[in-house]
DNA sequence: TACAAATTCGGAATCGTTTCCGAAAATCGG
DNA sequence: CCGATTTTCGGAAACGATTCCGAATTTGTA
């Protein structure tokens, strides 16, 4: 794999390097006439140059890393989509990590990264992560830093998240519309800011229609199908069974109506039931899911432009990039 | 974000570039002493080596480029997480880019990365890909590479696939003990070859239980399930209905599914069906859908190190690695 | 025609490493 | 104690590009 190099071109033409390098960026101290010289020939020998040294020179990599917490489900994938179709037309790479939700491999992937001298950062934190320390002491030091979704709000960098309390109380008031009195979510790890927004969503919405709930109606759940499940089944057991559930996403809803089935009640009739973050495949399942949808696409593109303005140096004025989704409603919540 | 550099240690310490150097890797020609107290200042001034400089001059990125047709299902990302396990453990960053099942793409996609230098590709084919001519020539030029899963045989590289022809004889072997006779297949795209190894498996199984079928009965589908419910669609429309269904992967059995739904069919009752390559929501589905599970980790693990032996230069014996999997029987194929 | 200005290009430094070569210093054997 | 090794280190080249500086050549002007 021997690479044509600005030397090789510069040789066969007798030239110097400088000018070669002066005709491949087509500067205005070179003649049209060896400039077009310089680029048919180096046309003809199959050059490309090579981006480590222009790397090396320009000191930045043109490479940002990205750290989700996983990317086995839909959502993250999709929003990395939306962030590699700006970057990769401004010409940068993403290097991808996951953290699998565990913190301290966030840190190691974020420290990788770092050595790898990525020109930015993309972030979406691990359920566990609650010291956000070294992120504000990176954004400090003048790493471009763009989080999302999973945010923490002492995070100083830009962030680009859902409108998660208007959403969720969207999402509680459709249930409370369907009949439903004794409502309860399913929460996800109160140190996230998206959990605790949706908590207040649905506090608002209980407290608006005057409906009555406690502690033990906000369940500190998680974010997995068997977490869901298990969560639920624990209540079942116990005696308990609402009549319209909030979840903090997709895969614990399905897990609580695993458990809800297994054990004889029925969807919607018995309980109605809501999700989130609208997954690929919550269409499908049985009953098909109700569900808040999220615009995976724009949370990508607006994190890569926030990401952007800061690798170009401009002054990002707004900080944070709130976003609206919608509510789809399918079988699981719908009455009558 | 100044980085400390060799040069600021040698200055520091009053010594040369080339003691730091050698300090830094650990080589023969240097006293404990003065290695010692380099690594300790190093330390102390939080010198980190560029990766940048270090991979101009050994000529090595160790980047490599991972082509996949897409990551919305959970199919690829997971064979991608096998790969990462092994190959960050050595060292090598991944670089991911999706076709989005189109041959152009594609191409870009591979260009590109060579461009950036990666020092070897793992590639899965875009459902448009026929000419492979490209790949060969590259392969030959000395190109690490290896292909995975969406495969054509007369590529040259080295080749991680499943034993499609033996799981798909499985599959409808499992039809045909559960009473289906007349049993049809949803193909996926013939000029990939696990399209046509099991459309292979399905005529081996239908052939040795003595079952009609004819080429009708072998309908090129897709791998999406608006794709499989439009030709379930068609086929219900024409009258026609199978009682049972091997379909090439789990989406186009979902759409299969859904065709087969509002229009009245009752599954498994009427109609039998199993997809392929296990999706992570297959259990939740209605009705929890069988399948052929494929093990994505492995996939990923032998292809890094199939990757991993033409990066170290040792001579791979071994072109093709075949794997198998398990038989996911539940609900919607199991009758009594 | 002569001198100033503009154009065009080569040489060398630079980016941050590694590594080759040779010289100084230390160690060794007799 | 002296010559021969061995150890240890500095200087410089190399990787492949960009860019500054200055020199040669061309062009322009009076």
């Amino acid at each position: 794999m021997k690479h044509i190099t600005i030397k090789d071109i510069a040789r066969e033409l007798n030239v110097s390097v400088s000018t070669v390098s002066r005709a491949m960026n087509d500067t205005f101290d070179i003649s049209a006439k060896t400039r077009d010289k310089v680029l048919k020939t180096a046309k003809e020998m199959g050059y490309h140059p090579n981006p480590v040294a222009k790397r090396l020179h320009q000191q930045k990599t043109f490479q940002v890393g990205v750290v989700i917490p996983e990317f086995i489900n839909d959502f993250f994938p999709q929003i990395i989509m939306g962030m590699q179709n700006v970057l990769q037309a401004e010409g940068y790479q993403l290097l991808i990590m996951q953290s699998n939700e565990c913190f301290e491999t966030e840190m190691e992937n974020v420290l990788k990264l770092e050595e790898n001298m990525v020109d930015g950062l993309l972030i979406s934190l691990s359920r566990e992560t609650q010291n956000i320390d070294y992120y504000n002491k990176l954004y400090e030091k003048g790493m471009p830093m763009v989080f999302f979704n999973r945010v923490n709000e002492m995070i100083k960098a830009p962030k680009v998240i859902f409108n998660d309390f208007k959403w969720s109380y969207f999402a509680v008031e459709h249930l409370i519309k369907q009949g439903c009195k004794n409502i309860i979510h399913l929460a996800g790890y109160k140190h996230l800011s998206l959990s605790r927004e949706r908590i207040r969503g649905y506090e608002k919405a209980m407290n608006k229609f005057h409906l009555p709930y406690d502690d033990d109606c906000i369940i500190e759940t998680g974010f997995m199908i068997d977490e869901g499940e298990i969560v639920m089944k624990r209540l079942l057991d116990k005696g308990i069974c609402p009549d319209g559930i909030f979840a903090t996403n997709d895969p614990t809803a399905i897990g609580a109506i695993k458990a809800l089935k297994s054990a004889g009640k029925r969807i919607p009739e018995d309980v109605c039931i809501i999700g989130f973050s609208e997954a690929m495949w919550s269409e499908v399942v049985d009953p098909p899911l109700s569900s808040v949808s999220q615009p995976t696409n724009l949370i990508g593109y607006h994190a890569a432009h926030l990401l952007l303005e800061q690798l170009n140096e401009k002054q990002t004025e707004d900080n944070t990039i709130k976003l609206d989704g919608k509510l789809v409603v399918r079988t699981s919540s719908q009455r009558g």
